[in-house]
DNA sequence: TGTAATAGATTACGTATGTAATCAATGGGG
DNA sequence: CCCCATTGATTACATACGTAATCTATTACA
């Protein structure tokens, strides 16, 4: 039952830190994200103590260590996300939506190459 | 002050009947949305409330009678709502964004077409 | 060995959301 | 002209989220 929990705004914050590197401490964590994120450190605790609750990360107690690391893979939630965005705004249709962004933006000549490139493939 | 104001998963259902066409009584409302939906009119009444007093709907008094409509756009949430998810997913990056999908997601022919034909139109 | 510093666990609290029930005003039927 | 049905407004309540503070157990130091 990969049931993907939803990953909250402040919480997929911390999910990247882990994506990146795991598994870390509770220090290491509120380190990597440091002042940048304006978060108190234990707002952070707080934060990876409800991700292991909805089962997104787990830890290991190294000694007395709590070492932290992902309990789903990026790509999952990812895909979690999408869908459920993709429901909500695009009612589903993927097309739609990648027209409406294709159309929406600005991208580089390079990322235009890329997506036709990927297109072709699709083929 | 175009503030975009978060809609939630079930308003936006709700949402969607006022964009596709409006005004409408609340009644309309519920009626629209129907047994499908699943929700206690009085469910519906307040979001139609919640709505307003976010700003996202307005509705004028026709006699006694309530008229709701849409107060923002859709296109306008759409973008909004675009923004921050890919804020978050994706690190505001919506090249990667629309690599991931065109990938992730089979497409029909008519679609794929439509796509490149886009991005022709972007170089 | 008693005490302070750590660090995870528990509790706090305001806002948002999902999902309604209850209140109150108003108009139509008897 | 009064009472009920209708409909928007107010209130309810549990869960999620953002943001912490406090409690507690453990460990390092004086």
């Amino acid at each position: 039952m990969p049931k993907v929990p939803h990953i909250s705004d402040a919480e997929w914050i911390v999910m990247e830190v882990l994506w990146t590197s795991s598994p870390l401490t509770a220090n290491q964590i509120v380190e990597s994200l440091g002042k940048q994120s304006g978060w108190n450190p234990r707002t952070i605790k707080t934060m990876l103590n409800r991700l292991v609750k909805k089962g997104a990360i787990k830890y290991e107690t190294e000694g007395k260590r709590y070492l932290y690391r992902p309990a789903i893979s990026r790509d999952v939630c990812v895909k979690g996300e999408s869908r459920s965005f993709i429901q909500r705004v695009f009612g589903g249709n993927v097309g739609p939506m990648l027209a409406h962004f294709v159309e929406e933006t600005k991208l580089t000549p390079e990322q235009v190459r890329e997506l036709r490139k990927l297109l072709e493939d699709k083929e």
